[in-house]
RNA sequence: GGCCCCAUCGUCUAGUCAGGUCCAGGACACAAGGUUUUCAUCCUUGGAACAGGGGUUCGAAUCCCCUUGGGGUCACCA
């Protein structure tokens, strides 16, 4: 039997980790067998649905490296004889399947309205009493129906479940599940648009694309006996099954991109918010006022930027905005529910490729742990060649930092690169550290703090007084680079601090950054050059008074 | 609440299917010390788990049962 797997998201947003992951483990058990993973797009929501969406996780797929062989085209991507590969082309196929059922009179037509339901649902929890479809469409009478059929009345079509059908499932990753007769009640298959629910289109498509294996995250299990129910119906194959483990977020709650609004939430709650500059009053108002509503994604953004956080990231395109490797993710997310064995962790899509199988699949929901990822990162990063290093950063400031390329010449670029090489946790984390490479020399400002105060005006001499000590020392260098910068600064600290590189180290870092923190300093003075530094020596000494109380 | 799933360090896990080699191994995190002009890195050392209770067995992290805890799901969403 040749394998073949499928990835089959709704294109109701971006891509999740957790769909990811999914997807990773479809197309490395394909590969692993030498068969083909696919892509559909499960579009028969009509509210939901929209093009660009759906392109924007085809995106993220290609960014892990995850290529798919059957599916919508993109890029080189996709194609195969199975297609349409979008649900809401697939109607008449559905219909065909449908109308077996009808015939055969596994299928009928119901008139309740939502409403009706959704109080017959309420009223079955009032009661403490477990709710199912009553099956009162069927107590209709045949020429009753009729006439509301012909009338045209909305309507949709049940499945009529077997009775006395007990269900087995044998899941590669959980082993035997039994479900009870009378567990599953007639449920819909179509719907009143004459879409096809999920279930019945799920079924039909992988049947009709000939998936053997069906690889998805726990949540599916409680729908999986509605599947097989319409398989035995419809004739047609049971694939494998293999559930996959939840990811959760470090407090077990479950990781969703509501995770973003409620990280906002909480700050404002904190810090006793009322207003905020990025959002205008009435979406505030109508924001805060209500729990169940979501600030649309820029406006989060800007928000998250003026409140001065980190956004949690749940999506691929986050992770690769804040700087992440895809090489890295597909290890880290391969390791949430899935273990090579032999203490080994580190690994890559190749490997996971040559050696996936679903029974090192683990069965316990896991937590996304970002610390574990980011030293995953930097590990991936200490390891790459300063070439490497280079065109990745370059490629990650184009991207999402394009300053960095617009404001420095090529061989400051790449000294900023190289002098973050070995601290970088992230491809972004110097393009947040390093601001000041990139400011105007008039925009440095010097806040007062615990760090700056100590550089600059605590002890005697002072930093302001030594500053004008070393603007001499600087400006009388001939060639401006690192070496000789080094060479400069340690001569003057073995004659002027008893050879404490700090003293003087410390006041030009405050001096040229504004901050405390920057690449060693020798580099970053050599990468500002000669002018810029003495200019924003001359600028910070001048901001003296500011730290005078 | 009904149904279903799960249970090894704080976290991800190896070991469980084929009980003994496990007073439980690795990684991340944490703690202490060291290197370092800042931050970060780096080095050394350390603490840290078989949820609880019953069985089965010469022997259980491994098999069975119960309890507890966690999770999923109960739509004309997927």
């Amino acid at each position: 039997m040749t394998c073949r797997t499928r990835f089959a998201p709704s294109p109701s947003g971006d891509l999740h980790v957790g769909g990811a992951r999914t997807a990773l483990f479809c197309w490395a058990l394909a590969r692993k067998h030498d068969g083909a993973f696919l892509l559909r797009i499960e579009d028969t929501d009509q509210k939901r649905s929209s093009d660009a969406a759906s392109l924007g996780f085809l995106r993220d797929l290609r960014w892990l490296g995850i290529g798919w062989d059957e599916g919508p085209e993109d890029d080189g991507f996709g194609g195969g004889d199975h297609g349409p590969y979008f649900q809401s082309q697939r109607l008449s196929v559905y219909q065909e399947h449908l109308q077996r059922l009808i015939d055969a009179g596994m299928a009928y037509p119901a008139f309740e309205t939502g409403e009706e339901l959704t109080a017959a649902r309420n009223l079955a929890r009032a009661e403490k009493r477990p709710y199912r479809y009553d099956r009162a469409a069927l107590q209709l009478d045949p020429a009753d129906v009729q006439q509301r059929l012909d009338r045209g009345d909305d309507h949709v079509i049940r499945f009529r479940v077997p009775d006395d059908s007990e269900v087995i499932i044998q899941d590669e990753v959980l082993g035997e599940v039994r479900i009870a007769p009378g567990e599953v009640d007639d449920f819909v298959i179509r719907k009143a648009d004459g879409f096809p629910t999920y279930h019945f289109a799920v079924v039909v498509d992988d049947a009709s694309m000939g998936v053997s294996h069906v690889v998805r995250g726990q949540e599916h299990l409680a729908n999986t006996p509605r599947h097989v129910l319409l398989q035995q119906a419809l004739g047609f194959d049971r694939p494998v099954y293999a559930h996959l483990p939840l990811i959760q977020n470090p407090d077990g709650s479950k990781m969703s991109k509501r995770d973003k609004d409620k990280a906002l939430r909480k700050e404002i709650k904190d810090r006793g918010l009322t207003s905020a500059k990025s959002v205008d009053p009435e979406s505030w108002e109508a924001w805060l006022g209500d729990k169940t509503r979501q600030l649309p994604h820029e406006c989060a953004e800007r928000l998250a930027e003026e409140l001065g956080i980190d956004l949690p990231e749940v999506s691929v395109d986050d992770f690769r905005r804040a700087g992440y490797l895809p090489e890295v993710l597909i290890n880290y997310l391969a390791l949430l529910g899935w273990s090579a064995g032999d203490d080994l962790e580190k690994f890559d899509g190749a490997f996971l490729c040559e050696n996936f199988t679903l029974d090192r699949i683990g069965k316990s929901n896991a937590r996304f742990d970002r610390q574990k990822l980011l030293a995953f990162n930097l590990d991936a990063i200490q390891d790459m060649t300063p070439e490497v290093f280079l065109e990745r950063f370059r490629a990650h400031c184009e991207a999402e930092h394009p300053e960095f390329i617009d404001q420095t010449t090529p061989e400051q670029f790449a000294l900023i690169a190289e002098s973050n090489r070995e601290r970088a946790k992230t491809l972004d984390d110097p393009a947040r550290s390093c601001r000041f490479f990139v400011m105007d020399d008039e925009d440095i400002t010097w806040p007062v703090t615990k760090g700056t105060r100590k550089a600059l005006a605590k002890g005697e001499p002072s930093g302001f007084s030594r500053l004008q000590d070393l603007s001499g020392v600087l400006s009388g260098i001939e060639s401006f680079t690192a070496s000789s910068i080094e060479a400069a600064l340690q001569a003057w600290a073995d004659e002027h601090a008893e050879g404490n590189f700090g003293a003087a180290g410390m006041p030009l870092r405050v001096a040229v950054t504004g901050g405390t923190t920057s690449p060693p300093l020798p580099d970053t003075l050599a990468i500002l050059g000669k002018a810029s530094v003495l200019r924003r020596i001359e600028r910070c000494v001048a901001s003296a008074p500011d730290f005078a109380s």
